[in-house]
Order: structure tokens, then C-alpha cells, then sequence
DNA sequence: AATGATTTTTAGATTAATCTAAAAATATAT
DNA sequence: ATATATTTTTAGATTAATCTAAAAATCATT
């Protein structure tokens, strides 16, 4: 049995070891989870007693098979969600994370199972993020930061790397959604910003924007 | 902020309340959720102190306005929750109640009230039970137990007093479902058994399944 | 390699929810 | 009305998750 509070603390530590591949420290978790460091010590030493982390003194965690197992399911489920509540629910994506935090944490296998075919097996949530497959398959998407693109690109917004409500909120006050195509005109050194077009119309945005748009080229 | 563990008593006590209009004895709340009575006697002071029950040593509980709102709102999200898993995901009515009972604390008033719009504003869920609208106006039900209804009478199934697994699965395989139309043939006195038609088909049901399945005259 | 800064762990408390066992109150039956 | 049975409450422990403050280990810098 596993409960509610150990699924968020798997979840954090899988999060943070996507980053950086080492280990992660406790400092990291605590922090992701706005908790104390001695709280996370705790946890982290229950977890890898119940075969969900591999932890030494000192050293950071990183999830087992068995520990990772559960992160993907719980990201499964809480991607799916946010589909749901975006597509049949009429939610905006900035409103659907909160919500999807409780919801990845209900036990069902059936209830996950018949989601995901009553939404048509969708491969990405409202964020451009891959939705794990039953198995734990990820669909690997190759996306690059609107930054990187060099000028005279094409390219389609494919993802958000922040997804906080006031940059979405940002980005739909702009009509910057999933599926916008760009094309970038110039990218200004003194302060890394830069000039796209969308559908004819000419922007500039700043270095933060393009660093937290996923596109892929077209 | 109310805690999980509270609403599920506050639910306990509501649903034990329309009983007996009495007060809810300790030990029926006990019973009700599978814990021990002083565990009970604990929690009702604090559901006491946080002004959702009133509780006088010895007396019992009986929900406060507020404690029966919050009771209401979660009967609401419960109900909703399982016509949701029946319309939508296929779910049958034997299988919904577990998953309903972890939905049913999940909070977000948007996602609530679009869940139900999205459903189109059901009034019963899949055991025939009200569903209380937004204001916690629930909408009573005129239906009486099969095992009342007298000879020659024909009537509809409109809900069920047991909703455990085993008695709808019975249910089920006998093809007995909401708004199947039953004439009311023969009495038996010795066991209290009834003679019923379903579609020019005869039936004996004992006086147990007769005192769990709710009609209306038809 | 020593020192100082930072990170991490330990020790000890706290809160919510539960339990067992014993005491107190209430209900029932002669 | 008294004794007996049942119900309910209290007292004291336990488990999960958290915290603060202090100790220990590691890292960084000279
Ligand atoms: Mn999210
Ligand atoms: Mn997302
Ligand atoms: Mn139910
Ligand atoms: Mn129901």
C-alpha cells in the first residue's frame, strides 16, 4: 500500500532526475515539494525501505524500477486528466493542473483504462507533455526552444517548458497556442529577444518567452 | 479546511441521520465506517468544536446546517461521479461505487458544476438515488419497496435499497434494471416471496430481494 | 590541508487519526 | 429499585507526516 504523500514524494524525485541524470538531493526535493529538508530525509528513507529509492547518507535518491513504475503511472494519470478536463470539460490549460493533482492520485485501473479510450488514446496533455502508454512507453518528442531556432526557420509550438497560469495566460492573451507557426525574422543580441511572425502579424518577444516555447521545426 | 477522514464521518452521520431522525448513536457511526467507537467519540468533538455537528456527551451527534451542506456537496460529487463512470466510461452500476467514494473528495466547484453540465444535469444516478442540484436541492423521490405493492398492481423499478456488488450482479443476471416494468401476480404468506412478470415472463423473487428493489405505480 | 559555508541528518516535539483497555454513564430486566 | 448488560467516554499508546534546532558530513576556497 502506498499513500498519498509517498506518490508526490516519487513523483518530485522522478521530476528532478529527468534534469540533471545523477542523483537527487534532498535540498531539491524539499524544495520542489515546499517542505523541510528533515521531512525529506525521513521520507526518503522510508521510500528506499519499501523498495521505491535507492538512497545512501549523504549521497541523494534516484527511483528503482519499481519506484519509477509508479512515477510513470501517477504521470499517466494526471496527464490524462488534464485532457479530460481541457476537452470535455471546457477547462482553459491554465486552469487544469490544480485540479489534475488530486485527480492522478484515484485508484483504478478500469477507471484509467476507460479515460484513456473515451479521450482516443491521446499522446499529449493540454501542455504539449507525452501521456505515458499503458505499458510506461514515452513517446520520446524531439522539441527545441523557440531561442534555439536560427533565423529564416519555420516552426510550430509544440510545447510549453513553464506551464505556471500567468504564462499561459500570457501566451493566450497573445494567441500563442499549440499548433502557432512561426517564423523567425531576428533575434536581437543585446537582449537575446526576438522577432517572429505569426500568420502575418509581427512580434517581438522577449528571451524568457522563447525560452519557455517548445516548437519543432516545419 | 476540512480534512478527508472528517467529510467521510460528516457523510456517515448524514446518511445514518435520515434514518432515524434521531440522533446518530456512536456506535452506528462506528459501525457504519468500519472503525471503533472511541475513535468516533474523538472525532465527532472535533466535527463538534469545527461547528459541522452538535454533540452532547452520551447523546449522539446530529449535523449542524453547515455539516449538512458539506454532507450535501458530497453526495452531490458522489452521485455525479457514478453516473459519470456509467455514461461515459462504461463503468456498470456494481463498479462504480469504490472509485465514486475516492472522486467524491476531489475539490474544485468548476470542475463539479461541468461535470454536471456535461452530463446534462442528471437528477438520479445509476441506483435510482437523487442527485441534489447546486443550491443542495435534492429532489424527493416518491417510490415504494416491491414488497409493498399490492396484487394486480403494475409497477417500475426506480431504485435499489441494497447497492452492494452481489445484489446488483443478481440484478443483473436476472435482466432486472431501472425502469423494468413489473406486474405484481401472487404473494406468497408462508415465506413472504413474490410472484412477479416481467414481460410476460414469470418470476418468484423471495420477500429479501422484494425489500430491496424501490417501484413507483405505473 | 585547513577553514568556513552549505547541505544533510539526527533528536525531540507536534498534530491527526487510530487503537486497546478500563472507567463511567445509560438502558434493560427482574 | 437494584443488578446486569450495553453503550459511550477516557486514558494512554501507536503510526504517519511534519516541524525546529542542533550535530555531522560534505563541498568550496584559499
Ligand atoms: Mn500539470
Ligand atoms: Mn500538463
Ligand atoms: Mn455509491
Ligand atoms: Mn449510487
Amino acid at each position: 500500500m502506498i499513500t498519498l504523500t509517498e506518490e508526490n514524494y516519487i513523483k518530485a524525485i522522478y521530476h528532478l532526475g529527468k534534469q540533471g541524470s545523477n542523483n537527487v538531493s534532498t535540498n531539491a526535493i524539499a524544495k520542489e515539494m515546499e517542505t523541510k529538508a528533515s521531512s525529506v530525509t525521513d521520507m526518503v528513507k522510508k521510500l528506499s525501505e519499501k523498495g521505491y529509492a535507492d538512497y545512501k547518507k549523504y549521497q541523494g535518491v534516484n527511483l528503482t524500477g519499481k519506484g519509477r513504475q509508479v512515477a510513470i503511472g501517477i504521470v499517466r494519470k494526471h496527464r490524462l486528466w488534464e485532457v479530460f478536463l481541457v476537452e470535455k470539460l471546457s477547462f482553459s490549460w491554465d486552469e487544469v493542473h490544480e485540479v489534475a493533482e488530486q485527480l492522478e492520485h484515484i485508484k483504478s485501473e478500469k477507471l484509467i483504462r476507460q479515460l484513456d479510450a473515451f479521450l482516443n488514446f491521446p499522446t499529449h496533455d493540454p501542455h504539449g507533455d507525452p501521456i505515458p502508454d499503458e505499458m510506461g512507453e514515452i513517446k520520446k518528442v524531439e522539441k527545441i526552444l523557440l531561442s534555439e531556432v536560427a533565423i529564416g526557420e519555420q516552426c510550430i509550438c509544440v510545447g510549453v517548458n513553464d506551464s505556471s497560469s500567468e504564462f499561459l495566460k500570457y501566451l493566450d492573451n497573445n494567441n500563442i497556442a499549440l499548433g502557432t507557426a512561426f517564423v523567425i525574422l531576428h533575434k536581437e543580441p543585446f537582449d537575446n529577444s526576438v522577432s517572429i511572425k505569426i500568420e502575418s502579424k509581427e512580434f517581438i518577444i522577449s528571451n524568457m518567452i522563447a525560452n519557455n516555447l517548445f516548437v519543432k521545426l516545419s
